[in-house]
RNA sequence: GGAGAGGUGGCUGAGUGGCUGAAAGCGGCUUCCUGCUAAGAAGUUAUAGGGGCUUUAACCUCUAUCGGGGGUUCGAAUCCCCCCCUCUCCGCCA
């Protein structure tokens, strides 16, 4: 969420900035709505005020045991009109609360122009693409027939259980995904100092207000009518949650957490994309990165967990590049946006396996999340971070593709043998 | 799920219609006293928003906030309704 006094104070700004994004963004709604919901605002207080001070007379009549009845009408006439503005105001607040909430971050200074994907700038590329480590020659199977082949994904059988988008893995496929669980988690909390969470997959409605999936993307949530709770799309929802409404010690600062969890997407406006294989379920684990940081430490925070997730990437020895989005692909609530992209062979592009966010103050306004820079000094907001470390459906169907050998088999991942029964390097067929 | 009790400031805890943003104690901060420590004295100690002022700040002032929302009333921490949460007992359950 933005700060309606920023928008009053520099509303130029703000529009240019936001413009970036979107060349129709426009705070001309808002300001119209907060300038008449102030002038209600100052209205009501001076009658309340008024209001306040007969009060105090009236107490001090009826103690001293004298009739009251002239002050008695008079604040009667104060509560009438106070209660017309007040009912008035409530609907300017709501509606001013609704826009505010509606409208995505202003971009970091350091995101670059542009309207789409296209305009995205690469940073950097790692590892061979090109050169298979097996075959060169040979044409590299899709992961959905590799997987399919050899009994590590059961897409059909996901498909009846639950709908489309589900599938089930198994055999050497649940392992796979298991270990790379598990090398992720013990990676981030060994070598990066991340607190490693196990939070609740349903969340309520004001957290996923306060990360922003709510109140413009509830079409792509998953939602549970009774209790008005929702799946957790990512981690990132109940962990950036964790303190909020709560004031932290800067001493206590930055806190860095690693949480894997399975998300649900409903993948509304997807109809079409991805049909087949891993990239696109509706369930899918992930391994998040989430790190709550002061404006001052946000800089380094963020390049530090980029490399964090880079290095997930780089230990399984898979190829990728580093792209920065523009601001007009930036997600809603981010402020600045790193893509880490990993090739899939087989299709020969690159596909994201982690998105790597700051999000500015956006996600900690809405989350009430603030810490003291000294003992005595006023709370301020801080800043949130966040990024996969990484996605693990679509990283087991990178493995499936760049570790396929000329055979048709799939070498394991040196760094995930230890996941596996003594000296296994290939992933077995299983038939059922 | 059923029954009961309860949610007040950093903490404990008083407060059943007005002088209560809130007693008292603890804790914190400042100053004084003190050979160190301890003890003692005085003061101070919530958050958000608006306006004044304006370099952000400080300061002044007003308003709101006693789990959340709504209602009754000239006036609500206090009365009524709904919701959330905590505790105890029962039930159920991995």
């Amino acid at each position: 969420m933005l700060d309606i006094k920023q928008l009053r104070e520099a509303p130029d700004t703000v529009t240019s900035l936001l413009q970036r994004r979107l060349p129709e963004l426009s705070i001309d709604a808002i300001l119209a709505l907060d300038e008449r919901r102030l002038s209600l605002l100052s209205e009501e207080e001076l009658l309340r005020s008024k209001r306040n001070a007969l009060n105090k007379q009236l107490a001090e009549r009826k103690k001293a045991g004298e009739s009251a009845d002239d002050i008695i009408e008079a604040t009667r006439c104060l509560s009438e009109r106070v209660k017309q503005i007040e009912t008035e105001k409530n609907a300017l607040d709501t509606e001013q609360q609704a826009l505010l909430l509606s409208m995505p971050n202003l971009p970091h200074p350091q995101t670059p122009e542009g309207r789409s994907a296209d305009d995205n700038v690469t940073l950097r590329t790692w590892g061979d693409a090109l050169k298979n480590r097996f075959q060169q020659s040979q044409s590299v199977l899709p992961h959905w027939d590799v997987a399919t082949q050899f009994g590590l994904i059961d897409f059909e059988r996901g498909v009846k259980i639950a709908k489309s988008r589900f599938s089930v893995f198994r055999a050497d496929g649940a392992r796979l995904a298991r270990a790379l669980i598990q090398f992720m988690l013990n990676t981030h909390t060994q070598e990066g100092g991340y607190e490693e969470i196990s939070p609740p997959y349903l969340v309520n409605r004001a957290s996923m207000t306060a990360t922003g999936q709510l109140p413009k993307f509830e079409e792509d949530l998953f939602r549970l009518d009774g209790d008005d709770l929702f799946l957790i799309p990512t981690a990132e929802v109940p962990v950036t949650n964790l303190y909020a409404g709560e004031i932290l010690e800067a001493h206590q600062l930055p806190l860095r957490f690693a949480a894997y969890t399975p998300c649900f997407r409903r993948e509304a406006g997807s109809a079409g994309q991805d049909t087949r294989g891993l990239i696109r379920q509706h369930q899918f684990d992930k391994v998040e990165l989430v790190k709550l940081v002061t404006p001052e430490q946000a800089d380094e925070e963020y390049a530090q967990l980029i490399a964090d997730a880079e290095r997930i990437l780089e230990l399984l020895e898979l190829p990728y590049r580093a792209v920065q989005l523009c601001a007009g692909d930036l997600g809603f609530g981010a402020a600045r946006c790193v893509d880490l992209e990993v090739w899939m062979p087989a299709q020969g592009v690159y596909r994201e396996i982690s998105s790597c966010s700051h999000f500015s103050d956006f996600q900690a306004r809405r989350a009430n999340l603030k810490y003291r820079r000294q003992l005595d000094a006023k709370a301020t907001l801080l800043h949130t971070i966040n990024g996969s470390g990484l996605a693990v459906g679509r990283t087991v169907a990178a493995i499936l593709e760049n570790y396929q050998k000329p055979d048709g088999t799939v070498e394991i991942p040196a760094v995930l043998r230890p996941y596996f029964p003594g000296g296994q390097s290939v992933l077995k067929a299983f038939s059922a």
